[in-house]
DNA sequence: CTGAAAGCGCTAACAC
DNA sequence: GTGTTAGCGCTTTCAG
């Protein structure tokens, strides 16, 4: 059996209280009372039990991260971020997967799991606005991106405005006239594919030029593999893609690499998240890298100011990573 | 605040006892009452405290995965899996990273990040066999991968021997004869790493043919392309390499090909793991495809499995995944 | 079939 | 500075 409080107690000779202001830094113990309940905490390995101590009425130590997928390397890598950061400030990191399904999201927002969580970090995908409201004694939650949330939620996303506007006109700038977009979700109210579908169109207006827009069901590999197999088929004469992910990006330089097509000479490709499959792909892609270790600081940075305050929109740096896929059109 | 069993009774005329006997299922109430007890329950949201519960001496409905990290591909899917697969099994997965840093393993198989788990899911990369050694009370650990740890752990990994044959002889199969293999970890004893090389030797051995190993530090994309460098600047004459990870074949390849190497006529390459990327890369990469969800199902088995039983090593399948990436060298 | 009550391990209000 | 104790919400033994 694990000690308890009580176990340390007897075998020191003080009390629980004493012990219990020992192990949480309480200062009003005596020095060498201090000492010695420290000794038998170290012999007997005294480690708190979690369940009572969140029982007692404080915190779990929990942050459950809702997201569509893990394996999704933009998710992976931002996970692994918040993990570090969350446990810089005595948080652990629980995972949940929706899958991107409304139904499962709605679920998970109410009560994660049965867990108790201190707070929620929620990338939503097929959820309205209306879904993310908030009970009063919930817990707090930030959403991840942008989701026209009408200012009722804390969110941390990048100006995705302006950052599809600047891969835009950076291959607007490299010489490319006939630039399509692979991304926008019409059938969901995502916000993000939104945004960046407005920065898309806001550079082409500027230079002049036509827009193609190919929708995806996802933002998987297949997906932009699948677009690119379209224009493809359309006959499309496209000499760039902008795609809303990466995966998109990189499923999108496959199929075109497989159909002949040199990138970049024949066609210019961008994604965006910067991942690292980006970075090693053949060639390697230009993206917009978004600051994850911002997003995964700013997140948790939400949580943990409990003080009653307005919802807020954290917006997070970001950069544009010019890379080979993307290189002037003159060889 | 929350509803609480005793709100629910008070509501409902009856005790406690009768709508604890309602939320979990136990037979024996009458059933006006139970319908009775329903309805108040429903009216009134109620969730059970998960705290409460676990303090009772129950579950605490956590899984703790300790892994080097979750950015990384390999894990990341296995992630997405057991996520999944815990979820079904009523359990929630919590995520803890070590970097690979042998001190924080340690800490992490002792108390996962204070939190009281039901189960660990470890995959350790710097502890030796003695780290491993479990207390009398200890949550339920399985090992992911071989660890050599004596017999004396649950663990659950393919047969890595048979599949680094598999790979090295399909290597042979297509013409290749000096075939290097990218992956060793000699300071580490990582049994995985050791049993994919005594693989890659027995079938170089069986064929005859000399080998060439170069060890790496880590197994990201980043080491891979190291080694390539490497291989290169020593104007090794290789035209095919066998890397330990997916990554690190990414990252090979992706060095090759920036060095004007063709892949697969000049240099056939081949990794390990399946994971997205590969099969996405230019060109897809050929890799030994373990069954994920198999590994992810066993281990979650392995912790349900409360019986008392001799600790047991669970083979799981793989096959050898043939893409382009070492396609014959006759072109 | 249902009620009363003990107690899981901890924190903190209240003594002294 | 330290001891005593109530009670967090739940499950479960013991009575009825």
């Amino acid at each position: 059996m694990a000690a308890t409080l009580r176990d340390v107690a007897a075998r020191a000779g003080v009390s629980v209280r004493t012990v219990s202001n020992v192990v949480s830094g309480f200062p009003l113990v005596a020095p060498q009372t201090r000492e010695r309940v420290q000794r038998v905490l170290d012999e007997l390995g005294y480690r708190p039990n979690a369940a009572a101590r969140h029982l007692r009425g404080g915190r779990s130590g929990l942050i459950a991260l809702v997201i569509p997928e893990i394996a999704s390397p933009y998710f992976g890598e931002l996970a692994g971020h918040l993990a570090d950061e969350a446990e810089k400030r005595g948080w652990t990191l629980l995972v949940q997967q929706t899958g991107g399904d409304a139904h499962r999201e709605r679920e998970l927002l109410g009560g994660a799991g049965g867990q108790a969580v201190d707070g929620l970090i929620v990338s939503p995908w097929a959820l309205s606005p209306a879904d993310l409201r908030r009970g009063p004694d919930a817990a707090p939650l930030v959403l991840l991106g942008e989701q026209d949330a009408g200012g009722l939620l804390d969110h941390v996303a990048i100006d995705n405005v302006a950052a599809a506007r600047e891969v835009t006109t950076h291959l607007i700038q490299t010489g490319r006239t006939r630039i399509a977009a692979v991304g926008p979700q019409p059938h969901l109210s995502n916000a993000t594919a939104d945004r960046r579908l407005e920065g898309y169109r806001e550079a082409l207006a500027e230079a002049g030029l036509p827009g193609r827009e190919v929708p995806v069901a996802r933002l998987h590999r297949a997906d932009g593999a699948a677009a690119m197999r379209e224009l493809i088929a359309a006959g499309a004469e496209v000499d760039a893609v902008f795609c809303f992910s990466d995966q998109l990006a990189l499923g999108a330089m496959h199929v075109a690499v497989q159909h002949g097509l040199r990138v970049p000479a024949d066609l210019a490709v961008a994604g965006f998240d910067d991942v690292e499959d980006g970075r090693y792909a053949n060639p390697p892609l230009t993206t917009v890298a978004p600051d994850k270790v911002g997003i995964a600081r700013a997140a948790l940075d939400c949580l943990d100011d409990r003080s009653p305050r307005e919802p807020a929109r954290h917006i997070v740096a970001h950069h544009l990573e010019i890379r080979a896929s993307t290189a002037a059109d003159t060889v």
